[in-house]
DNA sequence: TTAAGTTGACACGTGTTACGTTACGGGTTA
DNA sequence: TAACCCGTAACGTAACACGTGTCAACTTAA
């Protein structure tokens, strides 16, 4: 993956909150967190929390875990920019499946 | 989803560490992160975090998203224990695809 | 123009958590 | 006995989500 995922956050407002015309004030107090907590998600300088992802879910109506794969691939793709380099390789690696 | 999600770290102790017989200690050397850290994880008692995502990728050779959805599914079982009942559904909740 | 509502940002504090270092006691093995 | 291995504890650090207050800038309605 080279182009770093969208953030969940930025999808909220774009797909959710703009389409509904709900103001932050407003959305915060029906999802039940300060409006801070909601300003700083939607303008992606907090990620998506669990319990965040709940809140979502239930006012929307849509699936949690679609909500929390958009963090995780976001995290995952942040997290590969500090990929740890002193991992030695395990002898005769298992080959796994989920 | 009513059972609890296996955690990651007995995963990786049952189905890598164990087979390889693989100590903490080396394993911990072997991954960069210190005895402590991996001890922590294997016993459940911490999450699995990115970054050790990323250590276990690279020395089993095996995909980080496996890793990470495993943990993902364990943290959404244990945060729907304190699901929120102060939310209010959004009036005309968009429908969504899956 | 004035008043009210919205918004992003700041400071400050709290609780949680992953991580490191150090150290201890119990267990196993050579 | 000596050398490891292991779980655990104490201590500290760094993030980070979240709350309450506050403030300046902006928009909108009276």
């Amino acid at each position: 993956m080279t182009r770093k995922p969208t953030h969940p956050g930025a999808v909220f407002l774009e797909d959710v909150m703009k389409p509904l015309n709900l103001s932050v004030t407003e959305t915060a107090r029906m999802l039940g967190v300060s409006r801070k907590t909601l300003s700083e998600f939607i303008n992606e300088k907090s990620s998506l929390s669990p319990e965040m992802a709940l809140r979502i879910s239930k006012a929307t109506n849509t699936s949690v875990e679609s909500w929390m794969n958009m963090q995780q691939k976001l995290t995952l793709w942040t997290a590969r920019k500090h990929e740890p380099d002193n991992v030695i390789p395990f002898p005769l690696s298992v080959a796994q499946e989920g």
